[in-house]
DNA sequence: AGTGTCTACTGAACCGGATAAGTGACGTGA
DNA sequence: TCACGTCACTTATCCGGTTCAGTAGACACT
């Protein structure tokens, strides 16, 4: 079956290629008359432009990328991606953009995928995600002056558009609620150390825990694994002043957690509260249903993908904050005994 | 930035376009000494073939897409997606593929998404999940001769490649399981019930219960959500001849349901065993762990994407049967008090 | 030397859109 | 009535690859 092209649609109009081209895309050139007379056979025909071709002549290719640096069996389960992704899906498909998601194993690779992505010409724009300090992209994307929009910070990503959450605001106000419960030891169970946001969230929790006079404020580096989560857990939880509250950079090390917490016997919430940063149904799931740093992440993901548009356009994009996490208090989280 | 184009490279070198065209993909038509000069050119610039230009001229877009039609909520925490993508990025990185993704809401969607790729050129092939009896994409996928491999099956898919996995025999595996284990009264809470696996799957469950004689062969449907999967758990246990085990389509169903079981006050495994279809991480997480039909779902990606890379060369591909999942006993199974 | 064959290339057409430049018809004002 | 401007188009060129039809030169064979 032959796709049809605005060379078929010309010869049934009975016009030149160039007119139908100004009749599909709004372009002046051409009277009313004819430009509805030709909208309506590309539509009877199912007409859809050449993506190539369109891309070619120098208009954009419609596509923005997505590199993911995750191995599989963290991402399989981590359902912040997959979060991210509906919310950009539901803004680009409107526009007519098509997502492109490469996999990758390191950083340096993810460098390897944005050239050969510019150089292809594949995408007009890429999602950054996972921001490290210092982060080996930055200057990459910045030489190749391919639109992006990070995901993540705030900072440290010079001149290229940022959307962040407030994390040092939401992990305050999780310490504080706890305080408020009468906990006094509070431990963190945190995400991968190299991760900007890891490190932001780190520094607010030590910072609060000293403001509020705690006696500790212990930060274990996992990897987001429920095993690693678990581990972490069981560490804490076998020392002499064990912690009566634990926080979690992600649900799944939660989940592992309260699942450690029962295994030892340790009663949730009585002898050991637990909250979980982003709040997936997996909170809600298990028992006690886990008290969470909630944030809509698929809107999340929108926000980003408009952002990224308007790079995409050529717009000046600035940094901002949204989809700042709110605690949602559940089962998991009481005063201690 | 100015981006290589071969031009470029055929100027360094002193030769022509068509030369440079020859000596990068392969072709006979030049020395192997002046291939070994483009390519080390081609190199040092950091060329990359221009996607449009290439997919223009007739060649393969060198990209393959995928629609998945679930909504945002169950996407989020569904294992099974991103451990597929997982499978085919290893594949289609090889091959220097891209993966095209969008997220739909409903399979009449989905076939307006394969129209459009197909008349972009886009893509150049689709992966189609979630296969449903008659289902309504396989007529326009044949119409547009667009290469397509089914993701599963069996049957129902015409002519158009397809990787299955043996549900039926798992099923059966796990009831006769549960059987000798002393069980009488075994549930289900299937999946979708459009989809054609989640029929196979009830077909089969009905089938050996009926051979082994069981008392009844309640299939719940469901729709694969936690809340969907307690709300059918609970709907089980408080009929008058509550099942002694219970067999759900998805991990997040059976972590949902274990979650059911012991608000009620029921003991896992000794009160209800439980099966879950799907082995993630989360399976492990819980306690008691779940046992589980475990099978490698990225493997089974890998397996997919091979499939369709064969495909969109142009060679026949028919169908194989491959990650037929099998059973991992953990601690929620065990003989009836 | 003449003929044929092979290799290693060149030149040009082509893919399907976007777009700048050109053209003819028509209306308008002096 | 003629110059001029505007509108509604057409024509031609371009994007950057792929590919086909040529062609020059080397070499072998008679």
């Amino acid at each position: 079956m032959k796709r049809p092209t605005i060379a078929d649609i010309a010869q049934r109009a009975g016009v030149s290629k160039g007119a139908v081209s100004y009749a599909l895309n709004g372009q002046p050139g051409v009277s009313e008359a004819t430009r509805q007379r030709i909208v309506a056979i590309a539509r009877e025909i199912g007409f859809n432009a050449n993506s190539a071709a369109r891309a070619l002549s120098g208009a954009s290719a419609r596509a923005v990328g997505l590199t993911i640096c995750r191995p599989a069996r963290i991402l399989s389960i981590e359902p912040f991606f997959m979060g991210l992704i509906s919310g950009f899906e539901a803004e680009l498909a409107a526009r007519g953009f098509a997502l492109t998601l490469q996999v990758v194993a390191t950083p340096e690779l993810e460098i390897e995928v944005y050239r050969r992505w510019w150089g292809e010409r594949r995408v007009d724009g890429v999602f950054v995600t996972d921001l490290r300090e210092d982060d080996v992209r930055i200057p990459v994307l910045q030489e190749l002056q391919l639109p992006a929009v990070v995901i993540g910070g705030p900072g440290g990503t010079g001149s290229i558009a940022q959307i962040w959450s407030n994390d040092a605001g939401a992990i305050t106000e999780a310490v504080r609620y706890l305080v408020a419960l009468g906990h006094r030891r509070i431990a963190r169970v945190g995400g991968l150390p190299d991760l900007l946001h890891t490190r932001t969230r780190t520094t607010a929790f030590g910072d609060v825990c000293r403001a509020l006079g705690l006696d500790e404020a212990v930060t274990t580096p996992s990897d987001y694994t429920g095993e690693e989560g678990g581990r972490a857990t069981r560490r804490l939880l076998i020392g002499a002043d064990r912690p009566t509250a634990i926080i979690y950079d992600n649900d799944v090390m939660a989940v592992a957690g309260l699942a450690v917490a029962q295994e030892m016997g340790l009663a949730v919430p009585a002898d050991l509260s637990i909250v979980a940063w982003d709040d997936s149904p997996l909170c809600s799931l298990v028992h006690p249903p886990l008290t969470a740093l909630s944030r809509d992440i698929a809107e999340y993901g929108a926000h980003a993908a408009r952002q990224l548009l308007a790079a995409v356009d050529g717009k000046t994009v600035g940094n901002v904050e949204a989809g700042t996490a709110h605690l949602t208090p559940r089962g998991s989280t009481a005063p201690p005994r």
